[in-house]
Order: structure tokens, then sequence, then C-alpha cells
RNA sequence: GUGGCCGUAGCUCAUCAGGUAGAGCACUGGAUUGUGACUCCGGAGGUGGCGGGUUCGAGACCCGUCGGCCACCCCA
């Protein structure tokens, strides 16, 4: 009788992990209202079309990466591998692109990929897209958004933007026939993988780990000259208004990004503190995509980040508090019938008056000292304790656990009126 | 899909020329029948991932398989 495992790659995320989960997404939440961007909440699912119109047929994503099946109809449809796709269809159907909108989402993607470190094949992506917005001064508002959001996570200093421009596709179409035949003259010095892209999909030699393939590449033709006039103004306002609100980055030349859609600016915020998965966030324009997928012309421009790398980033590199504090903050005891009815009507009255507080009431019975060792284990700063004597003199004995706690005594507790319980709680959480 | 490392109690690990397993933590009971965290004593918990092979005998050696981690590929 083996047991039940999760899924390869679907992990759970308990709840010693789900406060830094929270405080990520709290953070995000705030921050998306303050630029005045709304949250739309987008099926799982999707048409696999959807996805093979808009990433592109020939990506890693699309050829091997895809949870599709056919649901009872016969219909093939597909766990969502990323957000954009999604956002974009539900823009166009529900009619949002008459005006600019500012829209962002969040939850599970789903790819099927070897797990490793930052990397599982249920995953989950905080996305926020624009669309209607031709100017870089759109793409320039994300980038600012994101670097406030790291200095909000005290990551702003393990986190570095990286810059490119992929032009127009006609430009992007030139500078792909000059790169194919530099790097046909030089088939010989370049490694396996990118011999194999180098008809397919040969922009993303570019960013080709092997050293020798990076050799040839050093004096490889570069997008920056082939990119057309629109593009290079755009992409040089962008870096214009970047500097002058203080966020710092680099261009890279090489940086080409796996989904089909993309022109324009492409960008990564990426970490060295997470292993071989540096990408904590990623994005880009995509003016083409609405179009494509069947509506209006629409620039749009858009990024993701990846929740479990900016967690791990959290706890890793994190400056801020990762501390979690205990869940419990009073837990109450009782011992016998009486007691016990009298604890639980007792400690419903209080969560009334005192709702801020986490007050645990024990179940299963137990002795005192049992039911305490729960107390302590609680990690609750008072213990409630109501026995024969509490019941028989309308009292509640009120420990402390955590201070004035002398080792081996009893003391740091006293016994008050049923009355004053509220207050000499309030008291003792005062600080 | 490919490669490397790993798979012994809930967790972290140990043992041994190959002779049928132990520690710490956690859990649980007790040390004045109303008091935790410290200390002491006791208890429960393992078909040594699974299958096959070598051997008189394997958790230890070999093969396969499954699983985990990390890396490649690519991305969040």
């Amino acid at each position: 009788m083996s047991t039940i495992r999760a899924v390869r790659g679907m992990n759970d995320i308990l709840p010693q992990e789900t406060p830094h989960w929270r405080r990520l997404e709290q953070t995000v939440s705030r921050l998306l209202a303050s630029y005045g961007y709304g949250e739309i909440r987008l099926p799982l699912v999707e048409k696999t079309e959807l996805f093979s119109r808009s990433i592109g047929e020939v990506t890693d994503i699309v050829e091997r990466e895809m949870y599709s099946f056919d649901d009872r109809n016969g219909e093939n449809l597909t766990l969502r591998p990323e957000g954009t796709a999604g956002c974009v269809r539900a823009a166009i159907q529900q009619s949002l692109l008459n005006v600019p909108q500012r829209l962002w989402y969040a939850g599970p993607m789903f790819r099927y990929e070897r797990p490793q470190k930052g990397r599982q094949r249920q995953f989950h992506q905080i996305g926020v897209e624009s669309f209607g917005v031709a100017s870089p001064d759109m793409d320039a508002e994300h980038m600012l958004l994101c670097a406030r959001l790291w200095r909000q996570l005290g990551l702003a200093g393990a986190i570095e933007l990286q810059l490119n421009s992929l032009g127009n596709s006609a430009a992007r179409r030139e500078y792909r026939q000059a790169l194919v035949t530099y790097l046909e003259a030089h088939v010989d010095a370049l490694d396996e993988d990118s011999r194999r892209r180098l008809h397919s999909n040969p922009l993303r030699i570019l960013d080709s780990k092997v050293a020798q393939t990076r050799q040839v590449l050093d004096a490889a033709p570069v997008m920056a000259d082939y990119l057309d006039d629109e593009s290079r103004a755009d992409f040089a306002r962008l870096c214009e208004l970047l500097q002058a609100a203080g966020v710092r980055y680099t261009v890279n030349s090489r940086l080409v990004r796996g989904l089909d859609y993309y022109n324009k600016t492409v960008y990564e915020w990426v970490t060295t503190r997470l292993g071989a998965q540096g990408t904590v966030c990623g994005g880009g324009r995509y003016d083409n995509l609405v179009e494509q997928l069947g509506g209006r012309q629409t620039p749009a421009v858009g990024f993701a980040m990846g929740m479990e790398r900016l967690v791990l980033l959290m706890l890793e590199a994190g400056a801020a508090d990762t501390s979690v504090p205990a869940p419990v903050d009073v837990y109450a005891v009782a011992a016998g019938e009486g007691a016990q009815r009298e604890a639980l009507a007792a400690v419903e009255a209080l969560r009334d008056r005192l709702g801020e507080l986490a007050i645990v009431q024990h179940t299963g019975g137990g002795s005192f000292k049992s039911q305490l060792k729960r107390a302590d284990k609680s990690g609750a700063r008072v213990a409630l304790i109501w026995g024969e004597d509490e019941v028989r003199t309308q009292t509640v004995t009120v420990k402390l656990m955590r201070e004035g706690a002398v080792p081996g005594e009893h003391s740091g507790q006293q016994c008050v009126p049923r009355e004053q319980l509220e207050a000499t709680l309030r008291a003792v959480f005062a600080d």
C-alpha cells in the first residue's frame, strides 16, 4: 500500500511558508492598487490554440512543456503555462480595450519541465499588463513599479535590471538573417544545441551558456545596429526615463526571450543568489499580440514575476524581517466538565471583544500538565486556566508563558475575576 | 528529454571486510492526584524506496525500477 504522493513538481506550501507568501502578495496588491491597476481573475484552463497562437508554435513552451488534454467534448484544452495570453483573450472578449487598461493577476501556471531549484511544474506568477499605450513611458512605469517593490521587500540590493530592444518584426527579420549568415560561417565552433537552433530559432543562440559558443558570439552582429528608427528612438527614450527616475539598468544586447510575441522592449530582473534560475521577473512589449488574437490593433506591455523565486530570495537575501510571529497569542486550558463549558463560552465572548488576538481553545481534554504543554508548544504568550477553583470563585487564571516567569516556579500568573479578564489581556498585549 | 549526486525511524543523520539496525530532535508516559518551557527515568515508532541478482548470509556489493535534489535545455 504505497502512499499517494503529490505529482512531481507540484509542491505543497506549508503553514510555516505561507506568511512569506502573504507578505509578498499583500505588498504587491497594495503597490499595484497605488499605481491604479485593477485585478483580473482568469481561468486556469484555456483552449490550447490560444497558447500556440500567442506564445509561438516553435517555442519550448508550446513544443514540449504544456499540460494539454481533451475534455469530454473532444476539445483540446491546456493548463495555462503563462498569464499574458489569457489576459489578452479576456481583454478582447470582455471589450476592455476601448481605453488604456492597467491590469494585474496572480495565480498558478503549469509547465511540464524537470523540477530544480526555483523551478517547478506548478509555479505561481504575478502578472501585470498595460494595454493601449504605445509610448515607452508605459514600459518605464512597469519598471519603476518593480523597483519600488524590490525596495519594499528589502531585495533592492540583490536584483538588477537588464534591458534590450528587439525592434519591430522587419528589423528582427533583418537582424536574424545577419546573425544566421555570421553563425553559419562559424558552424564548426558552435555547440550541438546552437547548431540545431541555427535555423529554427537563431536568436536564442544569443543567450547560450556554452563558453565556446559565447566566444563566437562576441564578434557576432549586434541587434542594436539593426533596429528600426522608431524602436531605436523609443529605447533611447526609455533609458532616459529610467535614468531620470533613478532606476539603474544594464543594456544586454544578448537578451532575447522565449516567447514569440515580444517586440521592442524586453527586460529581466535577475539575481545571482538563486543558483541557475536567476530570472525573478521578466517581460516586455507585445504590440501585435492583441491583433494576432483577433482584437483591434492595440499596443501592450507586460511582465510577470515568479513568486517561488521571490519568496526564496526573500528568505536567502532579504534584509527585512523574515521571522514569522507565533500564530497563537492566547491558549485557553480547562479541566473538568463545568470548567470546559465555562471556558468555551468565555473564550467565545473574548473573541467578540478581542478579535485581533489569536485565541486557541484547547480541545481533546487531558490533564492540566498536558494541556499546558500544548499551550507552551503553541508559542502563546498567555495561557488562560479554568479549573474547579476558578469556576467556584468566578475567576480565571492568567498565566504568562514567555515573560515574567521564573523557571521552576509558578510565577507570572494571577487569578483575576471574570469581568476583569478582557482588561487584563488588553494590558498584557498593549505593547 | 540528457547528466551528476542521493534514497536507513515523522525530521537530521550514524553504523558495518557483507552476519538480519542506532543517536539527537520530535511524539508519548512518569518524577507531589491543578501548571508548561529546564533536568531525570521510561515508551512507542523502521519489510533500511521497490524488484531482482551475487553470497551460507546484504541496508551495506551488482543490475533494474521508482522517487528526491542539483545542473543542462528554457524560463517565472
